[in-house]
DNA sequence: GCGCACTATGACAACGTTGTCCCCCAGCGG
DNA sequence: CCGCTGGGGGACAACGTTGTCATAGTGCGC
């Protein structure tokens, strides 16, 4: 900016005058400092500027699980979508399921004066940001509750999903539905595990551990726990899946089984409806997940300041063939 | 940090001293410090300190087409990788392949001092970027090259990519190819094409014009190709398609048909394996391309001058069963 | 011709840091 | 007792902006 008055022979303050678009400059002199911007390729710097403000810095802190997982892709383009229109940049990073990787990124972020946090927790521990958020940096969580601090919170509906996948089942005949979950710790995990309980008894065909097989999985896990319960006295005639990572590998390893159990998937996925059978899933919509933590932020930064919300968005049983077969 | 320095009884130097593990504070003095900071939940601001010290913002800049798309997903999980080995955040945002959006975007982390860009080209026209690479900021473009600027940039090998699935197919004795490909003013589409031109004059079974529709491709528009290229005189009996999208278009319009006419799919894509048949493809790696252009960035940083490079990434035919079906 | 309003412009401080330089004082050798 | 050394700490400027206030010039009414 220095560069740009002394090219154009004018101060400073003149050229940060054309760079806002402020009244009182003289048009030839405005055309003036115009050109010698376009010579040297100025560009205001922002940090500076939003430094001497005080103003906010334009940026939304995201972190998630893994930008690389469909699920929280769709997260992530409906939170930089919502941004954009409030002239934000969106700032994210990938916690891989590490706490210390998460906390480490959201404190990175706060260093950046973001103006708002959206987390999907990692872990249980969030007491780290409480004085972040005393200094009044909003945090929303998603996916998943924060560990001890009282925030905004948008989850779906875990347990009504489980629920309503082993009542489908059962209404089909199934009396031995198994659970393959993620790691008990992951909230999500233990919220689907706890509906898929209370809809066993619901249905009226009694919980049995034997049923169940908690992760972390990979495909040689699943295809072990699903030879288990395929060699059982009373086999297993239909399976839940915990969420679209460990639906894959079940289907990966059914592939090949003539006699496949009936299955119910939660989380929807691309092409699911072109597989054979198709696979009936419980689907959440992760766009409508980003944009209500996004649109609670903003209400936050809007000065919205009543208690912190728990927001819990539907899910829906979509039947496309898999779920439907009779025991 | 005044704040710290009044509560500690320290002037706001030895408060500087103390954050950045600096020399020459007496023990006692560092920890009076270090409670004020941890009382006052004090953060360094990250945004100031860079200023001062002229020095790097520690972020990059991310443009492309859309994150919700598995494959740039899938690039920008590599890309935060290796930013994160780095010690860098990434800000990135998606210009749904408008070059408006691109330049904002583009034009916006500049403003924000980023230490380098990684773009996907939306558009043909970059030479906005020529005052800020002229400043010192590297630019890397990746997938796609840039219009009219000389710069690093990485593909891959998309004409080798077409040649090899129409020699595939006419090796199977298909002499009736079809290419339905993306909008022919998208790089990657136009060089698909010329692939599969290619592909055809080698294999012997000549051009034909016919026998191609280039995009824009929505479900339906792709359905009417499907319809029009079967009710032809001689119909074709196989088809390469242009994208991962293009791809799964014409897996849903062919889902009740009877008889199906061979498939070679460029881009690969989850449960390409699972579908039956299981659908071949041109696959390449987009953590490969993610990697390679941030690495390319990462050289720059370091220092490396050398004439811009340009990466051609190898792709590989994936042969499951769509593309090995005989004329 | 004088004062007044108004326009165009500039000088300067400040945002929150850090680099440079300087000062104070204790300890020590002569 | 003097001077020197070195450790601990502070004052001040500067990074690139913008907000505040001052000032010079211009035109206009009386």
């Amino acid at each position: 900016m220095n560069d740009v008055a002394r090219l154009a022979g004018v101060s400073i303050k003149t050229v940060s005058r054309v760079v806002n678009d402020e009244p009182g400059v003289h048009p030839s002199t405005a055309e003036r400092v115009l050109a010698a911007i376009d010579q040297l390729g100025f560009r205001r710097n922002l940090s500076a500027r939003n430094l001497r403000r005080g103003s906010s810095t334009g940026t939304i802190g995201l972190v998630l699980e893994d930008v690389g997982n469909p699920f929280y892709s769709g997260v992530t383009r409906a939170v930089e979508e919502i941004a954009r229109l409030r002239g934000r940049q969106v700032i994210s990073g990938s916690s891989d399921e590490d706490p210390g990787r998460e906390r480490e990124l959201a404190l990175e972020f706060c260093s950046r004066r973001v103006d708002g946090l959206l987390i999907v927790p990692a872990g249980l521990q969030h007491s780290y940001l409480v004085p972040e958020m005393r200094a009044g940096t909003p945090v929303v969580f998603l996916d998943r509750p924060a560990g001890d601090v009282v925030a905004d919170t948008v989850l779906v509906d875990n347990i009504g999903g489980t629920v309503e996948a082993v009542t489908h089942l059962a209404s089909h005949g199934h009396r031995r539905i198994a659970f393959l979950g993620d790691a008990p710790d992951i909230f999500t995990a233990n919220e689907r595990l706890r509906g898929y309980r209370e809809g066993c008894v619901r249905a009226g065909i009694g919980y049995h551990e034997e049923l169940v097989a908690m992760g972390p999985h990979d495909e040689s896990s699943v295809r072990t726990t699903l030879q288990r319960l395929h060699g059982m006295r009373e086999p297993a005639t239909a399976i839940v899946a915990g969420n679209n990572r460990i639906t894959v590998y079940i289907l990966r390893s059914l592939a090949d089984v003539a006699e496949r159990p009936a299955l119910v998937g939660f989380d929807d996925f691309e092409l699911a409806d072109l597989l054979s059978p198709p696979v009936t899933v419980i689907a959440h919509d992760a766009s409508a997940l980003g944009k209500a933590a996004t649109d609670l932020l903003f209400a936050r930064l809007d000065g919205d300041n009543s208690p912190p919300r728990r927001v819990v968005l539907p899910v829906r049983l979509v039947p496309r063939g898999s779920g439907e077969v009779h025991a």
